[in-house]
DNA sequence: TTATCAGATAAGAATAATTCTTATTTAGAA
DNA sequence: TTCTAAATAAGAATTATTCTTATCTGATAA
């Protein structure tokens, strides 16, 4: 659990100005961990920040998306989410709910950056690589859980 | 290379009408191997067709989607992408051009589903996994070969 | 501590992507 | 051929995102 001065502390880490409006959306972004879009920080935010505006909510999503504090997360459905968690780490889309489960797995990421790296990919440079694993829930009202 | 007899078979297999607009809508996207949007198959279907809307190619796209004939992609700019191999496959996301180029492994994509089978994901049933490999093109102008 | 100013924000207009509505048309069955 | 459920055209509506501009503010230096 991150406080405010934390928070702050990250920001200005990154070299940017620690503003109350980057304070609010990027602990909102820490605190929401189910990929939430630009509209959902923003309806989370406002109750305690009514003056803010959802542009200045994607703005400063983008801003630290190049700052390299949040990912950005493209689904199959029309708007785009985003990840405070930015260790390495795979999706889990679950068809019928359509949420986003984060899957950490060192040792399978690993085997398959080794795989490609002993292929030859002619006049390419691997930035890195992500599994994206469509699957459904097999109790609908149960949770999942990863061994 | 498929004829429009052809097209008109797949359709009416699946299920579905085969009317004038599906044809050269699945036509144009079997054609067009590089993923387009639903904005440039409309642009590619126009010339010939000059009455047909987008909101038919948008809803055309949709059908075929559905009836598994073709697969929706998603990227990280704000545009979904349709592609008709439903071959399994993986995606290579050039960073730099925006481009996506298919990336076809057996040996890979084995390799990774039956470790994530030897796992224990409780109460998920894994559907399939997509590799998503994000690179860059080490000299621009050139193009791309995977050995 | 205060003045300064580059950069950040609010507000809302603009744009882009997609979906919806409805009147008209058409593929394919009978 | 006729009939009907389904598909289409047109364009309005909605949703997601970006842009513009006037105003404001955090952080630096006096």
């Amino acid at each position: 659990m991150s406080t405010l001065s934390d928070v702050r502390e990250k920001l200005v880490d990154a070299n940017l100005k620690a503003t109350h409006q980057r304070i609010v959306i990027y602990d909102a972004v820490l605190q929401m961990m189910d990929h939430p879009t630009a509209e959902r920080v923003f309806d989370h935010v406002k109750p305690s920040n009514p003056s803010i505006s959802i542009g200045t909510v994607y703005k400063t999503l983008d801003t630290l998306v190049e700052a390299g504090l949040v990912h950005k997360v493209s689904s199959t459905d029309h708007s785009m989410r985003y990840d405070s968690n930015i260790a390495h780490h795979n999706h889990i889309y679950l068809e019928d709910t359509k949420e986003i489960v984060d899957y950490h797995d060192e040792e399978l990421q690993s085997m398959v950056l080794e795989y490609l790296k002993r292929k030859k990919l002619k006049n390419i440079e691997i930035k890195d690589v992500q599994l994206q694993i469509n699957a459904r829930k097999v109790d609908k009202d149960s949770s999942i859980s990863i061994k």
